[in-house]
DNA sequence: CGCGACATGTAAGCAGTTACATGATTAT
DNA sequence: ATAATCATGTAACTGCTTACATGTCGCG
């Protein structure tokens, strides 16, 4: 698959970047649909580094630190170019370990369930609540030519799935207290 | 996390099974929200085994086949009953390659945008009248008690997923569209 | 001077997939 | 007979997380 890959340079077309600016880039805007840790970032730019897909410039912070910057090269933007028009398989199963406990649901008693339902609701609001913040800070659809477009789908996209499980949440207590 | 552990555990507390059954329903029943191979299952069964949590006998299908029956033990049930009550923190984002793709999307130019959100439009139309189907078949709700209960449950929210996920890729055509 | 953010790496281990390997049973 | 399904395992590898390890910069 090399995944990873494809969400480094994908940022990199962009703009240039250290392997910090990436990890960070992944904790914040990818953070509903991707994420890695600067432990597998800086190995994969290396990688990256190695197959002539991105190559790195030192600039110095301050005094005497380094920092490694990265740029996609011509071969890396083929690669990457070549990647995004390619249709993709629908995404294997998320692994849900709430949907995983929902469905032995008739080993625990109704009170005992309400409380768990409860708790991933109360969970799942508040990150609607940041979403939904976040999603209103466009007051217009941003054009698809900039890279906002993506931002604006997916963000869309993260606000409806948060609404969607809360709204399924409700179903399932809705069950539970009409027997 | 030992999640795979629980999930084996849970199918046991109902019925006991080989771990070639326990196989077979993860890529049927909980194929929505858990997957897991023969080739994970057989050495997790195996530490189960060690660790007092399950318990086997062979029987004999027809002349020599040897099958390894498993049930669960007390300990088993203890354990697993403690994880079912315990609230659980949002399962981390699922990785979503056409998410992924999306975010990345004023790359490439509308028309080839539109190809890909209708391909993905019709994986997901399958998947969701596949769905559909199952569902029908409950014509009522079932017992809370029930091991149907369950079924319902993550039936009705994979049914809700596929929709919600069909309305966003829906959304995006629009915003492709009208301007 | 101390703290939080910036910055880069490696090591150990768990989870999961693909492939290798073998053989019996049942239905056609 | 032969194909599909039943049945059990191991090996190699990828992906990812947690922890280890180190040091600088900028602000108050």
């Amino acid at each position: 698959m090399r995944n990873l890959k494809y969400a480094i340079l994908g940022l990199l077309i962009d703009t240039q970047m250290t392997g910090y600016d990436i990890a960070k880039e992944f904790s914040q805007a990818l953070n509903e649909f991707w994420s890695a840790k600067h432990s597998q970032i800086y190995p994969e730019l290396k990688k990256l580094e190695q197959e002539g897909l991105v190559s790195f410039k030192i600039e110095i912070s301050g005094e005497i630190l380094e920092k490694k910057v990265y740029t996609i090269t011509e071969k890396g933007k083929t690669d990457f170019l070549s990647w995004m028009k390619k249709k993709s398989e629908l995404s294997s199963t998320p692994k849900d370990i709430f949907r995983l406990k929902m469905y032995f649901a008739h080993n625990i008693n109704k009170n005992e369930l309400l409380v768990l339902i409860e708790d991933q609701k109360n969970k799942h609001q508040k990150r609607l609540d940041y979403l939904t913040l976040s999603f209103a800070q466009y007051n217009a659809i941003p054009k698809t030519g900039t890279p906002d477009f993506g931002d604006y789908l997916v963000l869309e996209g993260a606000v409806m799935r948060e609404e969607m499980t809360i709204a399924w949440l409700n179903n399932c207590l809705g069950h539970l207290m009409n027997e």
